[in-house]
This record gives C-alpha cells, sequence and structure tokens, in this order.
DNA sequence: CTGTTAGCGCCTTCAT
DNA sequence: ATGAAGGCGCTAACAG
C-alpha cells in the first residue's frame, strides 16, 4: 500500500485536495494550468487512489462480481471472456467467485461477503430460488443472471427444453429408432436441472409426434470421454439394427459416440446419427452436429444490463431475454 | 446496501461503539453481558459491518487474491479448491483473477487494481519476472507464488526439469526407443516453459546417460485429445520396430497415445510404453503411468505461508519450497 | 472491562 | 474555478 495519498498530491501540486479529488474523477470544472499540475504531481509521486476510503464515501468501485457454479468448463471460460470483453470497454474489472462448495455457499449467503462489495453481480446457472433463502440474493446491489429464467432477476437465458426438441426433430429425419446419452445432475440445490430439462424437451417432442420411445434407451454418463467412450460401445455393441439415432446432451457425449462408432467401423452420418450440444469449436474436426448456445452474445448482453443498471439513477424496467438455440448441422446428422 | 451503522447497534445495544466493535472483531474483554446485548442488537437489526470502512482504516479485508493464467483446466480447479479449503479454516474469502488477455495484464500492472485490494495475493503458474515491469508485482501486500520457482518471492514449486528425468529413466527400463509428445508453449510473457523443462530434462538424463536421441522423434500437439489421438495414430503407424517408450508430457497426450495404440490392436505395457504427466484421476481408468504434481499439498502450503506472512509483525525470512513429483505406476510403463 | 475520540483517505457541499 | 471543512463507518489508542 503506497502512503501517498491525495493530501500529498494536493501539496506537491499547489491546490487544494478538493481540486486534486476533481481531476482524479474527471470532472470539467478545473483550469487546464491545474489539471496539468495535477497530473504531473500524480504522476511523479505515483498516487493511486485508495478504494476503500472512495468506496466509504461514494459505494462504488467500478467493479463487478461473477459468481459460476464451477470454472472448469468451456462455457464458464467463454462466458468470462465476454463478460470480460465488455467490463473492458467500460473500465470495470471483474472478481470471480466459484461456488466450490457447500460452505462456500454458506458464505455467500451472508450479506458481508466480498461477493456483495462490487457495484453488481453477474450469476450464471446458478438456481437462486433453491440456493438463497426467500429466493433472493442477500444484496441491494443490481444482480443479473445469465444461462437462467428467473420471475425476479434480469435475465439472459436459453430454453433447453428447445434445445432437446430440435435435436428431436433432426434425428427423426434420419432414424426412428433413438437414444439418448445423457447426465444425471444430483439434485441438491446446486444444480440448474438443464440436462432434465433437454431431455424433456426431447420426450415432449416425440410424444408430441406419436413417436414411441421408451426410457430403456436413455443412458447415463459422467461427464468425462472416457465414461462417455465406453458406454457408447457397449449401447452400439447391442445395436441390431442400423441406422440409430442419438441424442447426446453434450458434445463430449457425442464425442464418445463418435469415436466408438469409429472404433466399430461403424459409418457416423450413414448407420449412426448423432446430435450434440453446446457447439464447442472442435465439433467441427469430427464432423458433429450440435446445438450451439450463442454464449457469447448472451454474456455481453447480460454485461451491458448490469452496467446499465449500475449506472441509471431510476430503476430500468427489469429484462427477460430469451435466446434462441444455434443449430450447427454437421456430417453427423 | 444496509444504512445500519455500529452507531445503531450500538445505541441499540445501550453500550458505546468501541464495544460493539470488539465484539464483531471477536476480541475478549467484553463482559458476557455486553456481549450478548450487542450480539441480539446486530441480529434485529440485520447489521453487517461496511468492508470500506474497514479496510480504510485496518487494511485489512480477510480476503486474498488468486491470479492463475485461465482456469479451464483440472489444474487449476484443484488447486483453487485446495487454496480455498485452508481459507476457509482461517475464515478468508478469495477472489479469482484469471489473465485472460492482454488488455487485462494491463490492469494487473497497475497498482489501482482490484487483484492488490485484498490482504495478499497468491500468483499460480505466472512467470512474474516476464510478466511485470522490474520483474515485481506492483503492491506491497505479500505475494506467494505456486507453481513457479523464484529468487525474490516465497514460492512453492516442482522442478519440471525432474519430471523429464524421471519419465527418461522409467521409458528406459523398457526399451531404448523413445518418443516424445509434446506442446509447444508460445513464447509469450504468460507462459511459464513448463514442457519446455520437462523435456530439456528428458533430453539431458538421456544425455547423461549415452542414449542417442535425435529430435525427430519429437512430435507436437495442441493440448486437445482430437489432435493428441491423431498425431499418436500417425506416429505409430510408422513406426517399424516394437516396443517403443513414449514420454508424454501431459496426461493428455498419454491418452491419446492410449487410444491409439488401441485402435491399432497395440499392446499397451507390452509394444507400447507410456509415461504421462499430471497424475489425473482418470489415468488410474486407462491404466497410465503417470507423474503427478503434489497440487493439494503445494497449494496448502502456500495458502498458509500466506495468511502467516499477513499476520506476522516482523517480515519472516522467505521461503522457497521445492516439491518432489510423485510417480504412480500402471500399467503402461 | 468500557467509553471517548482522533483519525483512515476521500468526496461533496458551501462559501468564496 | 477553487479552497475549506464536514462527514462516510470503523478501529485503535487512551483514559478511566
Amino acid at each position: 500500500m503506497s502512503k501517498i495519498t491525495i493530501k500529498d498530491v494536493a501539496n506537491k501540486a499547489n491546490v487544494s485536495v478538493g481540486t486534486v479529488s476533481r481531476v482524479i474523477n474527471g470532472e470539467k470544472n478545473v483550469s487546464k494550468e491545474n489539471w496539468q499540475k495535477v497530473v504531473k504531481a500524480i504522476e511523479e509521486l505515483g498516487y493511486v487512489p485508495n478504494t476503500y476510503a472512495r468506496g466509504l464515501v461514494s459505494g462504488k468501485t467500478k467493479s463487478i462480481s461473477i459468481v459460476v457454479p464451477m470454472i472448469r468448463t468451456d462455457f464458464y471460460d467463454r462466458l468470462i471472456n465476454s463478460v470480460d470483453s465488455v467490463l473492458i470497454e467500460n473500465n470495470y474489472e471483474c472478481s470471480i467467485f466459484p461456488l466450490l462448495s457447500e460452505y462456500r455457499l454458506k458464505k455467500f449467503l451472508e450479506k458481508s461477503s466480498l461477493l456483495y462489495h462490487s457495484d453488481g453481480i453477474l450469476m450464471s446457472s446458478l438456481p437462486v430460488h433453491k440456493l438463497f433463502k426467500d429466493g433472493s440474493v442477500p444484496t441491494d446491489k443490481p444482480v443479473v443472471l445469465i444461462d437462467m429464467e428467473s420471475e425476479q432477476y434480469d435475465c439472459v437465458y436459453i430454453d433447453n427444453k428447445q434445445i432437446g426438441k430440435i435435436a428431436a426433430k433432426i434425428l427423426l429425419e434420419r432414424s426412428s429408432d433413438l437414444y439418448v446419452m445423457t447426465f444425471v445432475e444430483p439434485d441438491t440445490i446446486f444444480t440448474s436441472g438443464v440436462f432434465k430439462k433437454r431431455l424433456d424437451g426431447f420426450e415432449e417432442f416425440l410424444a408430441a409426434n406419436d413417436i414411441q420411445f421408451s426410457s430403456s434407451k436413455i443412458f447415463h454418463s459422467e461427464l468425462n470421454f472416457h465414461y462417455a467412450l465406453n458406454e457408447a460401445m457397449s449401447i452400439l455393441n447391442k445395436v441390431q439394427k442400423f441406422p440409430v439415432g442419438f441424442f447426446a446432451t453434450t458434445d463430449l457425449f457425442g464425442y464418445g459416440i463418435v469415436m466408438a462408432a469409429k472404433n466399430l467401423g461403424l459409418d457416423v452420418g450413414k448407420d449412426v446419427f448423432i446430435v450434440g450440444v453446446d457447439g464447442q469449436p472442435w465439433t467441427e474436426d469430427i464432423g458433429l452436429t450440435t446445438i450451439k448456445q450463442p454464449i457469447e452474445e448472451m454474456s455481453e448482453l447480460a454485461t451491458n444490463i448490469l452496467i446499465q443498471k449500475i449506472n441509471s439513477v431510476s430503476i430500468p424496467a427489469r429484462k427477460s431475454v430469451r435466446f434462441d438455440p444455434l443449430v450447427i448441422r454437421r456430417m453427423s446428422a
């Protein structure tokens, strides 16, 4: 912590602290002469305004908090990068708070958490209504949700049921013998239930079109390539008649199915049709048809909404923006 | 922001602000009676201490910053979780700052960055000497490095050259026809050069034992399973005589080689020997011998050192702790 | 053990 | 356009 304060700058520049304050806050009514003297003094002294003092007075920190369930996946990596790009333009910083554990959640339930010491909060893929008592985030700061629908907060999301429906529609064009590989989220307060929604949408579409679909065609895997590959091998080994179609509720599973098919000498796009979800960049290499969430656009919009809320005096109307999934057709379906 | 202040609590509890301050800071010399009155008042009012005011006067926030190059990998996931577990025990919080871009780095170069508004900084896998002008982090707060050696800062690291040497030693027991699959880090200020060090160690060991090794045996892949698999297939297809040994500078590549060998009907542990690096949990499933960095222990130690530095009045001696890699032998070598 | 009080560094009137 | 001065909420030192 440098011990240079606004006072030192004022002394050095031969002006009052008020003038220095005006300069560092970019106010207009300062003479050119004084402005330059102050800037010079700041430079020479290496002065840095004290954020705590500033926060104490104004309550603003030019920073926001991003809360995510985890940080190990491409999804959140892209999300955070997109958010950051908007923040940079607006001269904001961000801290990232992964909801790592039950204990960490307890901390986040307390108003005193670091999380709430920023100007606003961006939450991604978190079931706010389950997570917090009263279903509310314990803060008066603006909150915007990404990848999660809400009745209470501003939100930018995608309809995961719709993803399932689209997958069903695409696959039905190719085969009526359909399988699903999905992930069973443990039903905790942490989980958002997106996998379930995708599956629900899939089944709903089939039902609406009078297609028989037995739950014995639903297979489960861990979020791990190795698992998915093994599971896919075992499923494909038992298939009697081709072609068959697979709804992979995440691209990773689609990858496993593609590799399994190749290992077994099956022809992807002829014997085996596959639709994945997420639009990972590498799906192109393996020719996997995939349904993409426009993460970048969603994140950027959410960030812009948040910044707008932070800076508006009156309370703007709540926005609930639904994005449509993007279908990227490739060889696999 | 609740507008309840320490004064309101003092009024309600019929004590002075000093007493309230003592209670919320857990100091001992407060009568049981007053303590309870204060706690009750805090509860009823929903009082939350203002962090900015606190930070302004004491300079302490009970939080630390973690700086990592990225957040998408298992490595940093495990690291952050381990750090967090120690922080929880000590009633600290953390914010995470991924060094996402060149622009973000510029922000981190400024003393005013949010990054430095915590009580201490933990940096992982970042070449501090290249990153910052003067090779110093622009702060007076304690800094501890993980996974990076330093002459200047406290650090907890592993010798990546040693990893390469160990791999060479293991593989030489099985075959003298050795290959390497590694990743070429672009040489930017962001990169730590661990892959290069692993390779250097490998080559040094061979040279020291008078084993011929041509650089044409070194192959490169992206950090992506798909790539690694393809590369491994292409290498193995050209091999004339088995057995051969592979040093995979990260487990992911080892996985690709295992899969490629299986695809080609080769016997891992007989035709093809493989040593990976990182000790990923899934290496067990595929029988991959791997050299592990004890990330958990390293992270916990680094965190403890940091907390100790934060809380000590005198400046403790600089600690530089080198961990030894852990070899986990499995079927593949 | 408890109350009082002087700042911490800054922003923001209010005069000038 | 500028300076002076009063807090913001809290801690810590001191006096009792």
